[in-house]
RNA sequence: GUGCCCAUAGUUCAGUGGUAGAAUGUCUGUUUGUGGUACAGAAGGUCGAGGGUUCGAUCCCCUCUGGGCACCCCA
């Protein structure tokens, strides 16, 4: 796609030889209205992740090459937007969490550890868009970074996180599945098929998908032998209460030491989430999910909506042993998740749940009737100074469509600014949703506003 | 990469082998300093592009392009 045919280019265009001005395909553009319902979910997030004691970073949308592709294999490299500028190999990032690998890699020496960072940012996926697939979108990430090694216990607060995250976001019940990949890992090694188990995992994962007797059909086919299907199933088949299934899993007497390990793990992160408030409701173990991402390697978490299981998984991540292998000796453990932003805003407007409002900022609109601008301008500096967002609108127009402007954005309030007001001193301050207008000097404009606005 | 659908006004969509309509949005008026409602009116389309069949194609056929969806994988 270096050269545009003649053709081509001339497709590009519109009649009057206009450049076409659609937005790429799996590019998200919001209007007004909705980037500010957008912009205020982010904020959610952030401020959460932020009292959970992370700290906001960013990093380059441009990496080098080599960097993402370290670890990329199959798919992900193939999504990978790569491209050349000069003698540089470049690569936009396509997670966020390679770039962190490199950060930490990087700045080892000055960080302090554990380190714990959240990063709210866009990241670019090369792949055919289609409902919820994005190839530039935002991921909401939280992770904690141990330097040699991390107590389980920040496992047990990530939940937490999700937990506030969802319950401030308010989109409706909500549950966080939680389950610890050690237990299919030692289970499979119990029953030496371990050797499969990335495609095993896999399978097991579109359990909710696909069903239960596909998934029995897929595992044959993987070549997995009948008594191990069967012990497979009994492992997935457990459920109840977390502490009725710690119990059930230990009943299972798995003779593996990594599954004995898995049970203890998630037992003291059930126990541990318990004691920082997590509700009951809000949580679950579920054997099935097991990411399909191999690089987790303890615990792993999911988080649906209880109203819409079809939106999936709205918030995913896990533990992984070491971040960063392929940049530095250092043995980094880390867990973390991600929540995908994007794919989460356009499901709901979807479905109806988000809710626009207003398309602008702005609270007051000093409306001047006058030519003579110098009045308006002191009225709306003066208002600002409140620190109420202002505007004042300039053109000239009927009274009728300068009302309009501000019914159209949602402005609350608007003050007029005519040739009487200018004489009596005493100007209309107009609510649009009630139609209620007072007469007020300037100065007490302002406050009449903020305690309007209560 | 594989498979299936779709393409008509700014938007969402009707429709017919004789070159098109609704709803909504936009603009104007009823209302020259008072919006939301109502009523009235207007603007807005080479019916995705190219070719074929036909006296005639927006409609039927082919090709291309664009878009959507599913699989794969993932947020």
């Amino acid at each position: 796609m270096t050269q545009l045919s003649q053709e081509q280019e001339e497709d590009e265009k519109g009649k009057d030889g206009q450049i076409t001005t659609r937005v790429l395909p799996g590019f998200m553009e919001l209007l007004p209205a909705e980037q500010i319902v957008f912009d205020g979910i982010k904020a959610v997030i952030e401020a959460v992740y932020e009292k959970y004691g992370f700290v906001a970073l960013d990093t380059p949308v441009i990496e080098r090459a080599e960097v993402l592709l370290a670890k990329a294999g199959g798919e992900t490299e193939k999504q990978i937007y790569q491209f050349t500028k000069g003698d540089n190999d470049l690569a936009l990032r396509f997670d966020l969490t390679v770039p962190l690998a490199r950060y930490v890699s990087e700045h080892a020496n000055d960080l302090v550890f554990p380190f714990r960072r959240c990063h709210i940012g866009k990241v670019y996926r090369g792949e055919k868009p289609q409902k919820g697939r994005y190839r530039e979108f935002y991921q909401c990430d939280i992770d904690i970074i141990g330097d040699g090694s991390l107590s389980l216990m920040n496992d047990a607060e990530i939940p937490s996180v999700i937990n506030e995250v969802f319950s401030k976001l308010d989109f409706g019940p909500f549950v966080i599945k939680i389950s610890n990949r050690k237990l299919i890992t030692g289970l499979l090694d119990s029953l030496e098929a371990g050797n499969q188990s990335v495609g095993i995992i896999q399978t097991i994962d579109k359990l909710e998908k696909v069903g239960e007797n596909e998934v029995r059909g897929l595992l044959v086919a993987l070549g997995v032998p009948n008594p191990a299907i069967r012990e497979i199933f009994q492992f997935i088949g457990i459920n109840g209460t977390p502490q009725e299934m710690l119990m059930a899993l230990r009943n299972l007497c798995v003779d593996n030491d990594i599954f004995r390990q898995g049970v203890s793990e998630l037992d003291e992160v059930v126990c541990a989430m318990q004691a920082l408030g997590v509700p009951e409701d809000r949580y679950v173990i579920d054997l099935t999910i097991a990411r399909g991402l191999d690089y987790y390697t303890g615990t792993v978490y999911e988080t649906v909506l209880r109203d819409y299981p079809g939106l999936g998984s709205i918030c995913s991540g896990g533990r992984y042993d070491n971040l960063a292998e392929k940049y530095t000796d250092r043995k980094l453990p880390g867990v973390g998740i991600s929540i995908g932003l994007t794919r989460l805003f356009s499901q709901l407007k979807e479905i109806g749940l988000i809710k626009t409002s207003v398309a602008t900022p702005t609270k007051v609109l000093v409306v001047p009737l006058v030519e003579d601008m110098s009045m308006p301008l002191e009225i709306a500096k003066r208002i600002r100074e409140a620190g109420i967002s202002t505007e004042v609108y300039f053109e000239d127009t009927k009274m009728k469509n300068k009302l309009t402007y501000a019914n159209k954005k949602g402005i609350p309030f608007v003050v007029l600014v005519g040739e009487d007001e200018i004489k009596s001193g005493l100007f209309a301050v107009k609510n649009m949703e009630t139609g209620e207008q007072v007469m007020l000097a300037k100065e007490a404009i302002a406050a009449h506003i903020n305690e309007a606005m209560k």
